[in-house]
DNA sequence: CCTCTTTTGAAAATGATTATCATCATACAT
DNA sequence: ATGTATGATGATAATCATTTTCAAAAGAGG
């Protein structure tokens, strides 16, 4: 599974003239079978797990080779640490971010994107990506105030 | 000018029993006449030109104070500097950010607003804040091309 | 003024990310 | 297969923004 995001790559590392690798191969199934939103570090000691000997370094190299590739987007939530979220062809979400336990609802609306291109060109911006993430409290954890 | 927001940052302080110091003044003065998104370091510039002994600490401790009295709001626009903007009392805006020159364009658009509510509200979302930000090209950068 | 706290500034510490570099592995020609 | 050129790796050092530490300095209140 997950062979078009597998072919993605390696067409764009051959296309580049770079090499495929043992440790891009583990990085790569690492993060296809992650779900959505693995921050680097977790994504690591995922890695980690199965191979003990990746650096951190390499990791980090690799999921950049993703972001270039365009089969992963890196995302920033506030916290400190930069994230990566699978990237499904045409399809964009935003996130609804819960402040107390950390889980992300995606989420999709075409008329909000609709509204904000229109108020991009009435600003005459030619907007290429965006972001919206509302912060909050998720259900579960309104039940157990 | 900008009484209200020196007032408030007194009363915030006078409450918490903290103290009213020179330095604490002088980065208020230099924020509140400062532009909406000036990041730490270019507040810290501005500080130093008037008050060259005034230390980074202090600043960035400063900030966080005015973010916790409710005139600042810290914002991240992905580079790797956090940047602090002018609360205005009930109002909010989301922004346009140019990937070339950095150029920064607020908007206001409450249908948008009242769309993302209506998202949050369908999973049971409480929202406290959001954030919308769109990349691209500013209509200055987009005529020099 | 005195005294009790809070603040300050300089420097060290931290945490995430990136660069360095000697060694290793891959792709490709031989 | 084997050699070889080049890109990749991993350990470590470097970097960058931010935070902490701590002794010295400065407010607030008596």
């Amino acid at each position: 599974m997950k062979r078009v995001q597998k072919k993605q790559f390696h067409d764009f590392i051959a296309g580049k003239g770079l090499k495929s690798t043992r440790q891009r191969d583990i990085v790569l199934d690492a993060f296809l079978t992650s779900d959505r939103h693995m921050s680097t570090e977790e994504l690591y000691l995922k890695v980690r797990s199965k191979n003990p000997t990746i650096g951190y370094a390499t990791v980090y190299r690799t999921l950049k080779l993703f972001a270039e590739c365009g089969i992963a987007r890196e995302i920033h939530f506030g916290d400190g640490q930069s994230r990566y979220e699978h990237i499904t062809a045409g399809e964009h979400h935003d996130h609804l971010v819960c402040t107390r336990c950390g889980a992300i609802q995606e989420f999709e609306n075409e008329a909000i994107e609709r509204l904000q291109n229109e108020v991009a060109d009435q600003f005459g911006f030619h907007v290429e990506t965006h972001k919206l993430e509302m912060y909050g409290i998720c259900p579960k954890c309104r039940k157990q105030e």
